[in-house]
DNA sequence: GGTTGAAATGGACTACAGTCCGGTTTGTGG
DNA sequence: CCACAAACCGGACTGTAGTCCATTTCAACC
């Protein structure tokens, strides 16, 4: 059912790895995920709580694994799906394509993702996958607007979809204004 | 010291207040605000731990009460003190001339604001400070660019400017790489 | 100065994240 | 099949945020 373990995993902690995995998936389901602690899926999964945080660091990093499928498929569409989103379009449209489509993971998951960027400070900042959405972004930001410090104007860009601030501009003035707000401090950057 | 209490507070109220608030800015400044813990503020300032949370809520609150008298200064040069930050020039040089006083009061006491924007998920859009931030640059967005959402676009511009995106731009990049960055985002908006 | 009740107090208590380490399981090489 | 080291396991333990409520203090009024 989930994949994505080391390569040469012990047969042991490969099985606890998937009822960890499921067990969580099942919680969060339930009770949503705020009101889930490490305990209880420790014990769903009837793992000790060692066994967990050593497999997954932190609450953070259990997100970071329940999200990892989604995540890939979303690269995938990125590196070599069809334009706009993927290759072959013009940068601002790439641009504008990602934000969309990385608005649509973000509300999908929308509890998920702020779980595994608000676990610990700065948790956000060292998860692989923000360091590809960056990378992404400061490409096509540095093609659209030549000369500008892309790489941190691209951080600050991708400041507006933090979990935490997406879900609060969902909440205060429903997902149609705040996708639009978002994409038109895209718009205005590379338009 | 220390004022801002409620009007008709009790003495012992007030005078636990003052105790409290200058023993915690004393292990601040000692320990860092990272390091100190609520149950150490309480016993230096010679309290019970009921007290102290009885009056600040929370560990974000007691970073509010602390930064309290330096938001105003601030919030007076914006509603009277001299242009471009207070009233008189246009709207887009006082929006540019918010951000840079707004990133010199941010990074003058980045850890306190961090404290007090992440204590609690969503912390930061609960504090009184931020809705005055918010509402200064919603109106100075209004006026620039007639016709666009400048209530939720303000938002998103703010989130830049969060204690923990500032704080990690300011660690990657230096302060003037991430001043110039926020500076340029809100250039592309209003310019 | 005594009475009174509302406000404030403080420390025991709960719940949770995260660490540690003695004991167990696994799979590999002989 | 056996021995053995490395990897893994689980649950007791620590430290912290935040709650609760029986007791104490204050100040307003007589």
């Amino acid at each position: 059912m989930f994949h994505g373990g080391p390569v040469n995993e012990r047969a042991d902690a490969a099985r606890n790895r998937e009822k960890i995995l499921s067990a969580a998936a099942t919680l969060f389901a339930e009770k949503g995920v705020e009101a889930v602690s490490m305990d209880a899926i420790a014990t769903e999964a009837g793992v000790g709580k060692g066994t967990l945080f050593r497999r997954f660091g932190d609450k953070s990093g259990l997100a970071v694994a329940l999200l990892d499928e989604r995540e890939r498929v979303l690269q995938e569409r990125i590196l070599s799906g069809p334009p706009p989103l993927g290759p072959g379009a013009p940068a601002r449209d790439r641009l504008t394509a990602f934000v969309d489509a990385y608005l649509d993971y973000l509300f999908a998951h929308l509890d998920l993702v702020r779980m595994s960027e608000t676990a610990s400070p700065g948790a956000r900042y060292r998860i692989g996958a923000y360091r590809f959405w960056h990378r992404h972004t400061a490409i096509l930001l540095a093609a659209s607007r030549p000369g500008s410090d892309a790489d941190v104007l691209s951080h600050a860009l991708l400041a507006a979809t933090a979990a935490e601030v997406a879900g609060v501009l969902r909440e205060e003035y429903g997902e149609a204004r705040a996708r639009d707000a978002i994409t038109a401090l895209v718009g205005a950057l590379v338009g």
